[in-house]
DNA sequence: CGATTGATGCGACGTTCGTCGCGTTAGTGA
DNA sequence: TCACTAACGCGACGAACGTCGCATCAATCG
């Protein structure tokens, strides 16, 4: 799911400097320091993943020092957080076929991928394993959810207008219903996901909601 | 989901000494020291969760020396793999109420309970933050969740015996799809889970399962 | 261009982590 | 009861972590 956005090089963060310290002074080398260490934690978490984040490590391949580091982003959290909180101003759009099962499949597929090709190196792994201890990548990793879950809606939406689901089908459950299975069997089950895996997710939430199973009102059920 | 566990008390573990050694001396000082440091290690789990599980703090509680626990368990990743173990042993049972609906809002509840009441200061949190790193834990973990399915699978089976499901249902499936939800919005999308929430969880996956949505040769859809 | 001052670089410090070698304790079997 | 030895207790050690005070740098503004 942020499994492009590990591939942006230096200059793809550059463009993006929120992190910025209280606003006063956004010169040209804080915004330079901002954009070589969030480089660099991405860097490390594909190589070492989360579980070898470390801020020494980060500070030297940034080349910024280490105190530095923990002033600004206070440890390894903030450094996930702040990772995170850029990868929300990424542009992503789920692809639409014109068909909804199609297009949720894509979405487990996206799912699932970017899990399974490198485990526990990717930055999306890191912060689900971070958001467990730490509130602030917790809520970082709500936002981003949200903003992923508004975006993927739209496949849902577009489906209701042609027809293929009742007008109030609830978009958010569609999409949670396709996504969780997989999600679950990465993270909690730790069962292998085959594609014939994310084809019945995919399937199972496109026939529930074909069938006005996941309706508004239904919720009360 | 394992939450009673956690009220298990010393004589609990006692019985179920599968940690030692080589083998070659079960005796009795190596099966109060395993207790001893699994008790301490949930305790340890209750009060700071897995972000602040030491490897000293479990030993100074326990009794046990720091280096012993490195020699017998290997460092954090092992004391819960080993409790994890342990807990695999302890008996479960789901409850059965006759409707597929109610048994499987009783699965979703009990898992949002476990969770809900104390956010990342059980032994499954703890499981699942670690299994994100350790090979180990991730191997003791696959193996607990597979238990706990074949045990939750019984309630599909009885559903299916009344006819409320068809007979070919694949049972795994349906309680993945009722519980794999609820994991979703605690550990992905960090959304509230309510008492609807878990209702539409578990209404999704009975009626997907009695209108023939979840049975096995569905699965290349 | 020069003063201001927020941000940074620097090195040192105390703490905690994980490991190691060695002497001791206590189950095990004769 | 007694020897054997696996497991343990113990203290020390190097390494890494996170913090601090102070000097320096450079972005901003007059």
């Amino acid at each position: 799911m942020t499994r492009a956005i590990l591939k942006c090089n230096y200059s793809c963060i550059m463009t993006s400097n929120t992190q910025t310290p209280g606003g006063s002074r956004p010169g040209g080398r804080t915004a330079r320091n901002t954009a070589a260490v969030l480089q660099a934690t991405l860097d490390e978490l594909g190589e070492h993943g989360y579980h070898g984040l470390t801020v020494e490590r980060v500070a030297t391949r940034s080349g910024v020092h280490k105190a530095t580091v923990y002033r600004r982003w206070g440890g390894v959290d903030g450094l996930v957080s702040a990772a995170l909180e850029w990868s929300t101003a990424h542009a992503w759009e789920p692809t639409r076929t014109g068909d909804l099962y199609t297009d949720l499949l894509r979405l487990a597929e996206t799912v699932a991928r970017g899990f399974a090709d490198a485990p526990e190196s990717d930055l999306s792994t890191a912060s689900i394993a971070a958001a467990i201890s730490s509130a602030t990548v917790a809520e970082a990793l709500r936002a981003f959810m949200a903003d992923r879950h508004a975006r993927a809606a739209v496949v849902v939406e577009e489906a209701a207008a042609r027809g293929e689901v009742p007008e109030d089908t609830d978009a958010h459950e569609v999409v949670r219903v396709a996504v969780a299975p997989v999600y679950y069997r990465l993270f909690v089950s730790r069962e292998p996901v085959t594609a014939a895996d994310l084809r019945r997710a995919a399937r199972t939430a496109a026939d529930a909601a074909a069938r006005g199973l996941l309706t508004t009102d239904h919720r009360t059920g």
